[in-house]
DNA sequence: GATTTCCTTTGACCTATATCAAAAAAGGGG
DNA sequence: CCCCTTTTTTGATATAGGTCAAAGGAAATC
C-alpha cells in the first residue's frame, strides 16, 4: 500500500493536495535489522511502512529486550511520544526484514499540518486509532491468560505473528519466551 | 479550570472563536454516583471536568467491577472509542463525587472539528496527550511489581488516589483490593 | 445513638507464571 | 554439507500475587 493509498482511504484529499504531500515525503529501502531511531534519542522523522515489518523495543537495565510495539505495511511507525514531542524516545525503532518506507521530518510534518486541514484530520484520526489499539493491549495484557494474550496477538497481528522470533512476541505480550513456547501447544 | 480556559491553554484561539465554541458547550451539575454512559450504549456526549471526577469501569460476566481510567479536574471525560466511532461503549462512565461537567454532542464536536482547524489540532494534541498516558500505564501494568504499580498511581492521580475506594484504584492497577491493601504498609 | 451497609484489613492456602539450566532444533555462511 | 550461532523446547524449582473466608472499622441511614 502505497503513502498516497493510505491517505486517500482516511480522508478525501484532492489530487493537487496528494501531489503536495507525497512530495514531502522520501522513499527509502531500509535493511533488515536497521535500528531507525535509538532509545534515548530525538526522534525526528515519522516512517510508513510500504513494504516490510518493523517493532520498538527498549532494554532493560538488565539487558534484556522488551518489545513494545509491532508495526506492519500500511501504518505509520514512530516512536510517537517522541517525535510528537520532541523528547527523548523511549524506546528503539528496527526494522525486522528488508523494508520499504517512505520518510517525513517532524518539521515538514508540522507544516502539512498547518497548511491543510485534512491533514491535521488525518493526524487526529490515525492517533485515535492508535489510542483504541493500546486499549486493547492493555486491557489483554492486564485481564487475559497467557493462552488468551497469544490469541489477541494473532488477532491483531496476524501477518506479524508467524515471522519474528518467539522471544520478540513473548516480551512484547509481558511473558517470557518460555511460557509462550509451553503455551503454543 | 473552565473549558475556556483549558482551550487557551492547548492552542491560541481568538475570543470570538472562544465564545463560538464554549456556545456548543452545556454546562450541568452531575450528582455523586451518577452514571454518564452506560456499559453497551453508543457514547453520544463528550464532557469536560470542570470540577469533581470520575471514572470508567465495566463489569466483568462474574460480577466484579474494572475501573479503567480515572478523570480528574481539567481533564475530557468519554469512552473515546465509542464517541469517536460511534460504536458501542466497553465502558460505563460514572461520576464519583459531586461534579460539574460541560457537555457537547458528537454532532456539535465534529462541527467545530470542521469549522476549526485549530480545533481539528487540538483534538489531536489532546488525542496524543492520552495516548501518552495509555502508553505510561501499560508500561506500569506491564512490567512493575505491584508496588510500583502503586507508586505510579499515585504519581499520574495524586488528587484521586486518597479519594476514592481501594477496590477502585486496585482494579485499574490490575490487582486484587486485598494485595493493595498489604502494600499500603 | 443504634443499626445496617459498605469498605478495609488480616490470615491460610493455592496457582499461574517466572527463573535457572540445559538439551534439542532450526537457520545461515562458508 | 557441515559448523556455528540463534532460536525454541523441556524440566525442575521458586514466588508474587490470587482466592476464599472472616473479622474489624467507618460511615451512611433511620
Amino acid at each position: 500500500m502505497s503513502i498516497v493509498e493510505f491517505l486517500s482511504s482516511i480522508v478525501p484529499f484532492t489530487q493537487n493536495e496528494l501531489n503536495d504531500i507525497q512530495g514531502h515525503f522520501k522513499k527509502e529501502s531500509v535493511p533488515k535489522n536497521q535500528i531507525l531511531v535509538h532509545q534515548g534519542a530525538i526522534c525526528k522523522t515519522l516512517y510508513f511502512m510500504e513494504q516490510g515489518m518493523g517493532r520498538s523495543f527498549y532494554t532493560k537495565e538488565n539487558g534484556k529486550e522488551i518489545t513494545q510495539w509491532f508495526f506492519g505495511v500500511g501504518k505509520f511507525m514512530t516512536s510517537a511520544d517522541s517525535f510528537f514531542q520532541q523528547t527523548p524516545s523511549l524506546y528503539n525503532l528496527e526494522v525486522l526484514v528488508d523494508s520499504v518506507v517512505f520518510s517525513i521530518s517532524k518539521e515538514d510534518m508540522d507544516q502539512l499540518f498547518a497548511k491543510y486541514h485534512k491533514m491535521e484530520k488525518l493526524g487526529r484520526l490515525v492517533t485515535t486509532e492508535m489510542l483504541t489499539k493500546i486499549v486493547n493491549k492493555l486491557n489483554a495484557i492486564q485481564f487475559q491468560t497467557a493462552k488468551e494474550r497469544y490469541d489477541y496477538m494473532l488477532a491483531e497481528f496476524p501477518d506479524i505473528a508467524h515471522q519474528v522470533p518467539l522471544g520478540y512476541i513473548a516480551s512484547y505480550l509481558g511473558m517470557t519466551q518460555e511460557t509462550l513456547s509451553r503455551i503454543r501447544k
